[in-house]
DNA sequence: GTTGACATGTTATACTGTAACGCTATATCC
DNA sequence: GGATATAGCGTTACAGTATAACATGTCAAC
């Protein structure tokens, strides 16, 4: 049996998923123990919520499950949690979306950039390659300089393309 | 005098806007003609709003200003000629500030990049250069096809970092 | 002038996000 | 253990963003 956890993101394809989350898990843990901040119950199970798939949750979806498991169900309940995961690095927000998604990579400096799959709404964080070198030739030639980014794209993932039209697939 | 209207962005220049603002506005009526699309009054009053500085708007304020015109006041008539002109290539939406801006490239087929000034607000359209190309290969190696994408960076632009804390600076 | 298509005006409502306050749990220091 | 400080959570109330649905108006083609 091949090692179906090697990088090249894998929110596209089949694969063993509890363990991909489980290994998110484990590593936010260790992250969050290293920076010396706190994992409380609402932001385990925030981000527990968020590895469930490889699609990028509403705050007010993610708030529905945590009122389901007895939390407070009042909006910044869900937007504190997912929040301070934002600023550790444990989720991203998709602007095109306006939601939030667990990330694939954590520890791992990176200018997240996804793909997202408009037909069965799978999000992928895309191999950076050169797209950060790119972007910031771009905003160097007006002298520019970057301090955040933002890079989503729409599209269709390779599944759904094949099954042209159909809908879900996949780990979505 | 030089020429200050060659392409590289000058959001973040001083520039002779009238002229910037006017060219955009000519542009955009051939555009919309050879396309059999009407640039009614709503329309065409939305774009001058956009044109009249180099920053992004809200919905709203566009809304209010559409009325102070004597428009429609409901948000559906901003939204509305906003859609349009956004699906006519002559606006571009810029996401992280829930806000539109005008096109400085109608015509040209681009993948929109956008640097954001945080201090001044002044929204300037990257050079494409190899961005796309880039964001492509990163798609290609997961097998995933761009409809559409969203590049915008939050940082300083020029005049703000030399003022380095200071306010408003330049035409945005 | 009637028809049909498109655009606008309007009502109402849905969705997304935050400010502010008070209570509770946790860590720290004595 | 008890006092104190801090961070996190629960809650109320509201602000900001966006859209569905329907009525009215405008314009060009026939
Ligand atoms: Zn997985
Ligand atoms: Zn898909
Ligand atoms: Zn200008
Ligand atoms: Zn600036």
């Amino acid at each position: 049996m091949p090692d179906d956890h090697s990088d090249p993101d894998l929110a596209f394809a089949p694969h063993d998923h509890a363990r991909c989350a489980g290994d998110a898990m484990a590593r936010a843990e260790t992250s969050l123990a290293l920076g010396g901040q706190r994992l409380t119950a609402v932001r385990r199970r925030t981000l527990q919520i968020l590895l469930e798939s490889h699609r990028a949750l509403g705050a007010y979806e993610v708030l529905d499950r945590l009122v389901a498991d007895g939390y407070g169900n009042q909006p910044p309940v869900a937007y504190r949690a997912l929040e301070f995961l934002e600023e550790q690095g444990l989720v991203h927000r998709i602007r095109r979306l306006n939601a939030f998604t667990a990330c694939m990579h954590p520890g791992e400096v990176h200018a997240p950039a996804f793909l997202i799959c408009r037909a069965c709404h799978a999000v992928a964080e895309a191999p950076a390659g050169t797209l950060g070198a790119a972007l910031q030739a771009a905003a160097d030639t007006l002298h520019f300089t970057i301090e955040r980014s933002t890079i989503e794209a729409v599209g269709l993932c390779p599944a759904c393309k094949a099954t042209a039209g159909t809908a879900t697939r996949g780990i979505a």
